[in-house]
DNA sequence: CCCTGATTCGC
DNA sequence: GCGAATCAGG
């Protein structure tokens, strides 16, 4: 495969969205998510904004041995990102039936994300408990400090001083930690199992 | 171990 | 230009 106009197309489209470069490389096939993350690079995207997770810092490492070879070069630098106007999604759907909205995987815009906050007696009890062991290491965040890493499940009552959103490392492909999508995520069987 | 993006470098 | 291998990290 090589890189169309069309698939280079998709590629910025999906990358400006916040899709992760394996999603990216999933769509358009024949590519791995190297591939994709080495033509975002080419293209000069690289950074989004936030800045995912684990970037920012790529330590250069010597290679073994069969790396004695060209000197050093320098690294060229900033480039501005700016755009991402627009978004489109379609609704795409999970295993379970539920759907997955990449604009809220993406970035929380400046909207409130308030998730659902599900009745208690519609969650299973070990699930529950998790979440509250969890939210006394809560990081306590703000809404203005939430990241597409940041747990976004929120605590308290937003008309207190005692409302603050979880800020915990996110589940993969989630808005929550792991403790918060086991409540947020219920299956619709186990909701039916349970409550009958 | 799952995943993420970043970088290097032979091709 | 391309992308596998490798790295760093959640």
């Amino acid at each position: 495969m090589s890189w169309t106009d069309e698939r280079v197309e998709t590629l910025k489209k999906m990358w400006g969205e916040g899709q992760s470069a394996s999603q990216i490389a999933k769509e358009l096939g024949g590519v791995t998510r190297n591939a994709v993350i080495g033509k975002v690079h080419r293209l000069g995207l690289s950074n989004r904004a936030g800045s995912g997770g684990s970037a920012a810092k790529a330590a250069p490492k010597e290679k073994p041995a069969a790396a004695a070879k060209a000197p050093a070069k320098p690294k060229p630098a900033p480039k501005a990102a700016a755009p991402a106007p627009e978004k489109k999604e379609e609704p795409e759907l999970d295993e379970n039936g539920i759907p997955i909205s990449a604009a809220r995987r993406a970035i929380i815009p400046a909207g409130q994300p308030l998730p659902p906050q599900p009745s208690a007696n519609e969650i299973s009890p070990e699930a529950l408990a998790k979440v509250n062991e969890v939210e006394k290491s809560a990081k306590k965040l703000t809404l203005m400090e939430l990241t597409e890493k940041t747990c976004k499940w929120p605590v308290g009552d937003p008309a207190t001083d005692d409302f603050w959103f979880c800020g915990l490392a996110v589940q993969q492909g989630k808005p929550y930690c792991e403790a918060h999508v086991g409540v947020a995520f219920q299956p619709m069987s186990s909701r039916r199992d349970r409550r009958r």
